[in-house]
DNA sequence: TCCATATTTCGATGTTAGCCGAAATATCGT
DNA sequence: ACGATATTTCGGCTAACATCGAAATATGGA
């Protein structure tokens, strides 16, 4: 990943509405949500949803499909997954003993759970 | 972590040189690196660094010491730990084959190393 | 104390981002 | 084709951000 992309993906993120809508998709699955359901869920009006809606996919955050009437929005983990390499990459100077716990509590304890680890 | 806070760091990571500097700190470790090697490193004028480096200080993703005349500045791993816990927080909608991957590829094969993995 | 080095603060300017009302487009059922 | 629902686009206004020159502050050594 290049370091463009990269600012764009945080970008995108960097922002209240956004950063909701982003992280209700991850929280929802690969089925995704329909726009009018998240404009519903978090309180936003249409028309300002649908232009974060249309950054965040810009920022290849989230992807979309036609469903009837509906846009179904949902996440892409893979380049999610690719931003996160990018942040960390090269980590700890060598040190590997100060970024192990980054990776082994930051991902794989909170996959599909609700609780604290 | 809350929303803010996130939306606060993420926004401070949005930015080519904030972003290129925070990686220079991720990958020099613990011991961190003087605010006029950054200004070197990255060939930026040393006010424009302040500031940037003051964003990322006040997100919390940085610190810093004073050390005779230089000042020192490196990472906070444990705050950026925080960061990734928020994003990916609850993922897949309680099917953990989808972000597995994710957890694995994306951190512990990559800390303290160049290549790809 | 005085000078050189290292970093930060101040002030002004141009650029970009966010928001919302109103209108446009798309799809479905009748 | 028409009306209802779902979503997107457009226009313009305001606020926030990035950058840089110049000046200020902090530290160490002679």
């Amino acid at each position: 990943m290049e370091l463009k992309s990269a600012v764009t993906a945080l970008s995108a993120l960097a922002h209240d509405g956004r950063l909701s809508v982003f992280r209700l998709l991850v929280q929802a699955g690969g089925e995704g949500v329909a726009a009018g359901e998240i404009a519903r869920r978090l309180d936003v009006p249409p028309n300002t949803l649908s232009s974060n809606l249309n950054i965040l996919s810009n920022a290849g955050l989230i992807g979309s499909r036609r469903e009837g009437r509906s846009v179904i929005y949902s996440a892409r983990y893979e380049n999610m997954t690719e931003l996160l390499e990018f942040l960390m990459q090269d980590c700890c100077g060598g040190s590997p003993e100060i970024c192990a716990p980054l990776a082994d509590v930051a991902l794989r304890s909170r996959c599909g759970r609700e609780g604290r680890a």
